[in-house]
This record gives C-alpha cells, structure tokens and sequence, in this order.
DNA sequence: TGTACATCAGTGAACGCGCGTTCACTGATGTAC
DNA sequence: TGTACATCAGTGAACGCGCGTTCACTGATGTAC
C-alpha cells in the first residue's frame, strides 16, 4: 500500500488492479489507458514500460480474469462431495455451472470483458511471464470433470466426445443472455435455479442421445470426428 | 441510388446501412458516426436530424438487426416440414438453432453488435416509427415453435415453462463461442452439426427431465414461479 | 566498506488525431390561398 | 397557375475534449571491484 516515492515496485499489478476497477466502474470498454496510470498515481507514460500498448494491458487483463475463474471454478468444484458418495453424480457439473454463471452476474462488465472478442488463450508468445503455475482455463475445469463423470458411469463414454462444448455452450449462453440483458431473472436465487436446470437439461440430454434409439433420421449420429478446441492451446 | 442534391430522402436508412457496413468491417464498435455520415456523403451534423446521438443510432442499428434475425428464424422455420409429417418432431427447432448459430458465425461483428450489451427490447419510448409490423424477435420464433412442440406431444407441458430460456442459452452460448473466439470450429459444417446436437441435448433433456423419476435429491423440482423475460417487452 | 557505473522504472511535456456535438445558416419542398 | 411562407433536411465551421503513444530526461537500485 505505502507507496514509497518514485519506483513503484509493483505497478504491472497495480494498473491491472486499477483496470479492473475501472471496467467494473465504467464497463468493459469505458476506460483508458491514462485514467488507470492517474488511479495508481503515476504518469501514463510509465504504464508503457510494462505493456506494450494498451491493447496489450486489456488481453493481460482479460488472461488474469479468466485465470481467476477457472481457479474458482476448481474450488467450487472441490468443495463439491464426489460423487463416489452415491447418490447425485451430476452433482459437481452443476456447482461448475452454477458458479460460472454466478460469476458472470455478479460482475458483468469483467465477465463482458473476460468473454469478449479476440482469442484469450493460444499465442504463446504473448506473456509467458508465468507465476506459479498457470491457473487452470474454464473449459479446461469442465474438461476434467466430464472425464471423471464418464469414469463414474454417470455419462456413457460414447456421448463424451464433444460433451464439453455442448455444456460450456448451455451455460456460456446462460451466463451472457443475463450479463448483456437480453434476458432478465428477477429472483436473484433464480439464476442458481437456471443454471442447475440448463446443465441437468443437457447432460441428461447428452445420456439419452448417445443411445440411438429415438429413431430419427437425421444424419447426427456420428459424433467423433469433430475437431473443437480454443484458440491454440491444449 | 442516384443521390439528387441536397435532400437526400433516405437517410436515416442509409446511415443504419453505412453503420452497419462498418461494423463489418471494423468491428461492433470501431466506427464513428463521423465515418458513417462520410460514407454516405453527408455532413455528420445531418445525422442529429435522424438521431438523437451515436448511441441512439447503434440502438437503432441493433434493433434492425436483431429484427432481421427474428425474421429470418421465423422464414427458415417455415421452409422446415411441419412436425406434423411424422418423424423427427424436433426438426423445426434444429431449424431455429442452426440459423441462429449460422447467422452469427457468419458475420460476427454484426451478431456482436446485436447480442451486446443495453437492454434491447423493452423501452417503448425508444423510436416508434413502426414501419410494417414489428418483426419477431429471435425468443418469440422459439417461443413459439416451443409451443407447438408441447402441442404436438413432442414436449411434456410440464416441461415447457422456461423451456424457451433454457434452450435460447444453449443455442447463444454455442454462437457467441463462437463469434468471440473463445471455442472454434475447424470444419465449416462443424457449426450445423454442433447446433443441431445442441438443441436435441436440451430438447430430450428437457423431456426426462420433467419426469421425477431420477431420484436425485436436489431441489429443482419446482419448474412453476420462475419469472423470466426480456425487458419490459411481451 | 566505498565508489563507479549500468540498468531499471519512473517523469512530464508534447505529438497528432478523430471524436461527438452544437450552432447559425440555407437550399428544397410542399401547402394555402 | 402563381406566389408567400412555414417546415424540413441539409451544410460547414467550430467547440472542447481525452485519447494513445513517443521522447529525452532523471532518480533509484543493485552489482563489480
């Protein structure tokens, strides 16, 4: 906090915080470069000995947020009984989603810009200043507990492949519909309620199709082959 | 075309289309009113006749689009048999999905625009100008097809309430992966295929879902009394 | 322990820019008589 | 059919602004000897 006199110490941090601050202030997109520098106290120019431009301080900021969900996303998940204690095996993809989801409402502008254009994982030659371990990507926590719910028996192995995209895509879009006001829930224990409803919905769904035994004609049988995956990574 | 001089008689038309010209091109927001005006070969000070402010003119370039969407969801669902034929009684909501997810893939600024942030329905005292009949907006096409679904006995009523939120999400979370770039697809007809199994996940999940026979002990039984909407509007 | 010096992380002034919006104006159109 | 006039839809100059970025600079820090 005390800020000693000219070397600041830690202000890549700092204008990050400072950033953040100000798109949840203002929106994802209602700030600049030298409102962050001024918040922190120091003049703009400095901002650029530790991004290259603006541009470049808004994707660190959207890596560190999306970092940060990923992480709460495994915590939440961890907190979650597993799901050997019998009983509800879809269990923990519903604290997934449900905390997904939660995150995006409570904080709409940081998850406007956490979900917005341009390919926030891939490129590794943007900024492999990496401290500690990198922190685990959404998709990626949603990854692994569909492996383990297939392990589990709660999902036939057959209708895994793909089965991440289709859930990240139910509650993704649950998530976006609320924070950019295309749809409202009034009841704030409402969006909880949504999100739980929209992953059962879908990994249930995901259950009965992988069975081929409804019987309709449309050529969607053949679920493999498909090729899905964010940016460059994994 | 032939512009005559001085009055130029379509304007406000023709700054909607230059605007949205430019969100093509340079994305959902990097464009100015400025630009817009120039493009059509008018000072930019006429565009104040036509609209109150810049943000007044996306507003109204986002309610046109979204319109066309709507449009183009109910046409598309038309050109589907009716369920009627025997067979595949989802066929017409894959309809609905795939467009949705084409129409956003295909021109991902625009969908930005429109899918963005501001509440889009709703304010009746926006811009009455109501030319023809309003167009539909893209829930009320499924709304609707939804509810022929129930009256076809290819959905459970039970199921329905909130059905149409549940499988709007899906189908937004699938286009606005995509459209921000947070998951790609390789294979172009990877998208029709991704939607359609989408929207048949939530469709048969929705199904079993309303039958309590799974057991699980979570309390989400109670679909009723939820309140959802968008804006004021409907 | 003390000194020289390279490196790092700041300053602050200045650059050129394009923006949204306002203003007093004027040319074109349409209507009343 | 012709004229007067109100209204509409443009013009173009100007406003004040804050922006991202660059530049030559300087104070603080840490290391070699």
């Amino acid at each position: 906090m005390a800020r000693r006199n000219y070397h600041h110490g830690e202000l890549r941090a700092a204008l990050l915080d400072a950033a953040e601050a100000l798109v949840r202030e203002r929106g994802a997109d209602g700030w600049s470069l030298r409102e962050a520098s001024a918040r922190v106290g120091v003049s703009s120019s400095a901002a650029y000995h530790h991004f290259a431009s603006r541009d470049a301080l808004v994707r660190a900021l959207r890596r560190r947020v999306l970092g940060e969900l990923g992480e709460r996303l495994s915590q939440e998940v961890g907190r979650a009984a597993g799901p050997e204690a019998g009983g509800d095996l879809q269990r923990r993809l519903v604290a997934v989603g449900r905390t997904y989801v939660q995150w995006a409402v409570d904080d709409p502008s940081v998850a406007r810009l956490a979900f917005g254009a341009g390919a926030p994982a891939g490129d590794p030659a943007s900024d492999s200043t990496s401290d500690a371990a990198t922190p685990p990507h959404p998709h990626d926590v949603l990854d692994a507990e569909l492996d383990l719910l297939v392990e589990v028996g709660g999902l036939p192995a057959a209708a895994r492949p793909g089965a991440d995209f289709v859930v990240w895509a139910a509650v993704h879009g649950l998530a976006t519909l609320l924070v950019d006001g295309l749809a409202r829930l009034d009841d704030p224990r409402a969006v909880a309620r949504e999100a739980e409803r929209v992953v059962r919905a879908v990994l249930t769904g995901l259950t009965h199709e992988a069975v081929p035994s409804q019987g309709w004609p449309t050529p969607h049988s053949a679920h493999t082959e498909r090729r899905t995956g964010r940016g460059a990574g994994k």
